[in-house]
DNA sequence: CCTATCATGTAATCCGTTACATGATTAT
DNA sequence: ATAATCATGTAACGGATTACATGATAGG
């Protein structure tokens, strides 16, 4: 029983997000995502119905089914899950951050620098606009570590935005 | 015949790499990879074999295989390849990188983010001397787009550098 | 000559995405 | 009531990673 599994991000955020938020259900899952890292580190909702089981078949959650109506799945976290956690979150990594930007792809391939720009401005913009609107309006409450997240959010838009007008001007 | 595949980043970079070297094995696709994107955008070694033989069974490639010894596999980009390639580089896209970075997920969720910084701090900076010395030795010779990529990625570089040096201050 | 490394390739697995589908709830 | 949207789930597919494996070449 529990087969081995591998764990990824992916697992890593269920187990995260459940550990800080108790018992949930896929739902509430996609919910959390959206309302916190999704802007950052997207999940399919598909993910957040597949990773649960897998790590619940590892021994890394525990569920529970409700009888009756929709028999909802609900998702709590165990030792296991707790411990894999907590030495993953011990555990600094030296692995940089990978350049995946389709946009610059593009261009490394030869396509119009202005043109992309012309696309990417305002859409780095907007991503700009809504990350400072979260600060100011939970910047006070939020909790640190989405706090600093945050801040390279908006750093790195402030980059880019200033990267693309070099490109258009 | 020539089944219909969904194209993605990595079959564009096959195509991308290919129209602009000419002829190429998958070796030589792996050296071209290393030599230039690579940085940004890393692919498995594996996925060099698998993926041109993909374009190929759909037209986008041409396979020919040597006679004797080895019986390499040489791909040559066809019409339609180039085709292809070129409606991508055309379309700008709005399509934002997402900040799939590792060490950020684990201070989101808790990770101490001065041992993390301390972890990142060192790695970002040999990452960033990598860069300025490739515009060092090959700035003046490079082509357009490759050169304005590495100046995002010296531009992203900065930031995370001086984003860790926050945190662990 | 032997060994290490480079070069080349295949197979299996699995995670992630896409597509499909239906049950509840709210609004009109 | 009906439509629309929210909530919940499953199935299938495919691309990417991992692991395995062997052929050439160069260095000692």
């Amino acid at each position: 029983m529990s087969s081995e599994i591998r764990l990824t991000p992916t697992s890593y955020i269920v187990l995260g997000l459940i550990e800080g938020g108790g018992e949930a259900t896929p739902y509430d899952l996609k919910q959390a995502v959206a309302a916190s890292l999704g802007d950052f580190w997207s999940l399919q909702h598909a993910q957040l119905y597949t990773e649960p089981e897998r790590l619940a078949g590892a021994g890394y959650l525990k569920e529970r089914r409700e009888e009756g109506g929709r028999r909802r799945r609900h998702y709590a976290i165990t030792a296991k899950g707790r411990e894999a956690l907590r030495d993953w979150l011990a555990e600094p990594t030296e692995e940089l951050t990978e350049l995946r930007d389709l946009a610059l792809l593009k261009v490394f391939f030869g396509a119009d620098a202005k043109a992309m720009a012309a696309a990417q401005l305002p859409a780095h913009e907007r991503q700009l606009a809504a990350y400072e609107e979260l600060r100011r309006d939970f910047g006070k409450v939020m909790p640190k570590g989405p706090g600093i997240t945050l801040e390279a959010g908006i750093a790195a838009e402030r980059i880019w935005i200033e990267f693309w007008s070099k490109q258009s001007g």
